[in-house]
DNA sequence: CGATGGGGTTAACGGGGGGTTAACGTGCCT
DNA sequence: AGGCACGTTAACCCCCCGTTAACCCCATCG
């Protein structure tokens, strides 16, 4: 879920907006000032910030340049009346990323906000099964928010299992992302889906390897029992 | 300088416009169709796509998400006359990540076209990773507020792993940009890779260089470890 | 019953990835 | 010349990790 931060003085605009916000699934705070804007800013962290160029205390466009030499690099969307060509280069001369003019309609800007936070944070590649994450961009994995080890070729393996969950991926297939055409003729593929259980299930309760008898092995949350 | 690629099969529209990009320093390859302008995409590399989305062989809205769903994650401008709400949506929903409604002015189009590219390309001043700092202007590096002491290929290195933080770099990509096509063979990059944890590390508690093993090595502040 | 075979577990070994250190050369500064 | 900073290279060490071969469990079947 995106976390926004707004910043407008107009109190009436600022509630509406955070409402259809929340409708729309988005947390947003509001700011009210511009020192105050930045105060949230330092605190707290906004996938995009919402930013009225009038404000007190301290103005969108100075606000938004100081972020930037202070190397803050969040997505800024500047909110505005000033429709003036030389008003948007100005705000893009400060360093926003993005520039509505007042009126705008509502539901355009919440997908520039999607558009803004997915290419900031939303380049990150991750594939999820139940608690279990994988971050393919930064190469990091966790289960239930703890970061686990994982050997060159567990990773591999997790992220084989990982691309075809909830399918089931035959050993066949596995042995050849591993080694691709020469396959060992030992029990190697064994002793790693052994490591990457050890690995992911290490200490949590359900695990998200099953095996499939005769074919394989499959990554998913529950399997089924059926009593017999 | 920013490399773009229009797509647009109004050829009197396209020679004015990158007419005009030349002016302001931009160079601008042109495809007359959507086909063509998927062709151009994949054979090369291009800062910003602006894209029309009436195009004869393969519209707009299809090429961009069909870019999206083969994981190419170049920043897109659409250009259309279009300007009902529906449309912008349509366009947002197919992946674009900014929409520019015809007649547009140039310059407009100019600055959005370096907010879109500015992320990971050179124009911000400061970086930072935890209490690590980095100043272009005046090429400091603060630890803590400490001055680092760094040599230029240090220098270097650190600028690379700052600017692609949290992600992780490939060995790969530190040589190339460290040494651009030919490598050496030797294990300088280890030894670099050895002093700049030195420099950066001296004397503080969390390393904020870390080795991925089988891959390369991030920038990031510690996360969570596993209970064992 | 014992044989068989698929799957799981464990430990030993060996190579290599990665870390560390020092020597050498080169350019620069005095 | 001498000193210094820096990049490169080679040598060395350590321990991780992949491989392998055992062994174990247990179901199925003759």
């Amino acid at each position: 879920m995106l976390n926004l931060l707004l910043i407008e003085d107009d109190l009436d605009l600022a509630e509406t907006l955070v409402e259809y916000l929340a409708i729309e699934g988005l947390r947003c705070d509001h700011a009210s000032n511009g020192m105050s804007g930045l105060h949230f800013i330092h605190q707290q962290h906004y996938d995009v910030i919402l930013l009225d160029i009038n404000l007190p205390k301290l103005d969108g466009l100075s606000l938004c340049q100081q972020i930037r030499t202070e190397g803050i690099d969040k997505p800024v969307l500047m909110l505005t009346a000033r429709d003036q060509l030389e008003d948007k280069l100005e705000g893009f001369r400060a360093g926003t990323d993005d520039y509505l003019v007042k009126p705008f309609e509502l539901s355009e800007l919440v997908v520039r906000c999607h558009a803004l936070a997915r290419r900031r944070s939303g380049q990150i590649k991750r594939l999820t099964c139940g608690d279990l994450e994988m971050n393919l961009t930064d190469r990091t994995a966790l289960r239930d928010g703890h970061l686990l080890h994982l050997s060159p070729t567990s990773w591999r393996l997790l992220e084989k299992l990982l691309r075809a969950s909830p399918e089931a991926v035959s050993r066949r297939a596995l042995e050849e992302s591993l080694w691709g055409d020469n396959i060992p003729d030992s029990n190697s593929l064994k002793v790693h889906i052994f490591n990457l259980r050890k690995a992911v299930n290490s200490g949590f309760g359900s695990p998200l390897i099953h095996t499939v008898p005769g074919f394989g092995f499959v990554l998913r949350e529950t399997k089924h029992e059926t009593p017999h």
